[in-house]
DNA sequence: CGAAGTGTAAGATATTCATCGAACACTCGG
DNA sequence: CCGAGTGTTCGATGAATATCTTACACTTCG
């Protein structure tokens, strides 16, 4: 087995989600949660792949914000991968918008809470 | 104060939220549960006014219908209104639109639960 | 190798919230 | 006026879930 160059950890790989598989009501419940809203737009703010797990500003401890990615991957809104020790993420933008027209769009224009 | 014809009934009237002053997230938080969103789906297929409360077929008590209809007023997506005995609704489809683009489409266009 | 950093898993706790039952207010029709 | 029908409110109950603590696996760096 050769060494890996960063990028493929042998850790356990996340399970994503096909958002095609995905129900409306699962999608809806999965985003409609102020911490993961939050995630979801941060990441939109930042280029794919640059983002780590721990990177992001959200008032819980990291047992928590691991819950909260796994749930955003259950819809597959997010993608992650690993990257060294860190867990670096990507929103899977054409995907979801394809199931789901206009969510993603409303959930980052939001001008409020 | 004359006798009023059926339509406005002294009742406590039921409280109404604009769209515009709702939070993405409330609307969201509204429309992510299974109850609320078979009663938008089925007072979609009906005609404005034309739906009591009790006329919809969800598996659950009166008490329980009557507060989801309060979370739904809430964040402004149905109307209400004394006629008779019965409160009568309607979808505030424009107003809901305005707010929250694609969000009312996509929860009727759904082809799952 | 050992220490620090990152993320996950499991168990316990707490809070939110959907539901129900019962009591109440109102409307309509005998 | 009385009874049936409709919907709301209140209190309690139960289930779902968000959170924390702790323990563990892995990576990187010294």
């Amino acid at each position: 087995m050769p060494n890996q160059p960063a990028g493929s950890g042998h850790r356990a790989a996340p399970v994503h989600a096909d958002p095609a598989e995905v129900s409306v009501l699962e999608a809806l419940s999965a985003v409609a949660d102020p911490v993961r809203l939050q995630l979801v737009r941060e990441l939109a703010d930042s280029e794919d792949w640059t983002r780590s797990c721990g990177s992001f500003d959200v008032p819980v401890g990291k047992a928590a914000l691991s819950h909260h990615f796994s749930v955003l991957r259950g819809v597959g809104l997010v993608e992650q991968r690993d990257m060294g020790a860190k867990r670096v993420n990507r929103l899977r933008r054409e995907e979801f918008e394809a199931r789901f027209p206009g969510l993603l769009h409303l959930l980052l224009r939001a001008d409020d809470a």
